[in-house]
DNA sequence: ACTCCGATTGAA
DNA sequence: TCAATCGGAGTC
């Protein structure tokens, strides 16, 4: 049975409007859903993190100053960043800070939390015919880490691409992709450097929470 | 117009 | 360990 979720609220956008470093160990332990008109909710926690800052991070994006790429990361807070890399994968990124300052925050790992089946299907993974009706508990624990660990893999869970997502408001009532906040208590966090980078790579600016078995990567 | 390469993943 | 696969950004 999928784990329920109660108490959520959707986010305030001024949590966001603050540096990276800080929106991304934040971050942790709030909710991205995803809702579509015709299926079930799709929902994970967000187990693991990264900053990307506006000045100072070689390897963020936004470097090299806006380009029609990267205008998101200047734009507003609280929106997605999707980019598309290795020519077949996409990425997911929030917005930080307030406009006209560059930052953001990449998505890596999800514990998933609704719509496991859907996430299944979504990944096109192999999966027992008790695992369409949502029922987390039929799949194995390898299979279910396998649904969102990672940052490609959480957004192909939740269906999210850049010409459908790029640029979405993830604040707003009526938006089909959301962050939501429902209390969970994040204990212990970690902190180490970030992952498949070369520029920059020293800086401890990944964090995940401590013990979960959901990371994309130890 | 051309080249280089990447905030990854899954298979070998 | 390595191929897949292509758009963005820089160079010519």
């Amino acid at each position: 049975m999928s784990e329920t979720i109660k108490n959520a609220r959707l986010m305030p956008r001024i949590f966001f409007d603050r540096r990276p470093q800080i929106v991304a160990r934040q971050l942790l332990g709030k909710l991205l859903v995803r809702r579509e008109d015709n299926g079930p909710l799709v929902a994970g926690r967000i187990v693991e993190t990264e900053a990307y800052l506006g000045a100072d991070d070689a390897a963020a994006h936004s470097a090299a100053g806006r380009t029609q790429r990267t205008a998101v990361i200047f734009g507003p807070s609280g929106h997605a960043y999707v980019y598309f890399t290795y020519g077949m994968h996409y990425c997911m990124n929030v917005s930080c800070e307030p406009e006209g300052r560059a930052g953001c925050v990449l998505l890596r790992a999800l514990e998933p939390i609704a719509g496991i089946g859907q996430m299944a299907r979504n990944r096109k993974m192999q999966i027992p015919r008790s695992a369409r009706n949502d029922n987390a508990a039929s799949l194995d624990e390898r299979t279910l880490r396998l649904l969102c660990a990672g940052p490609a893999r959480l957004c192909q869970a939740l269906g999210i691409d850049r010409p459908r997502d790029n640029g979405k408001d993830l604040l707003t009532p009526d938006s089909d992709l959301q962050l939501w906040d429902d209390g969970y208590p994040v204990k212990k966090i970690v902190a180490t450097t970030r992952v498949g980078i070369t520029k920059s790579a020293d800086l401890p600016l990944r964090f995940y929470i401590s013990g979960s078995a959901y990371i994309s990567r130890k």
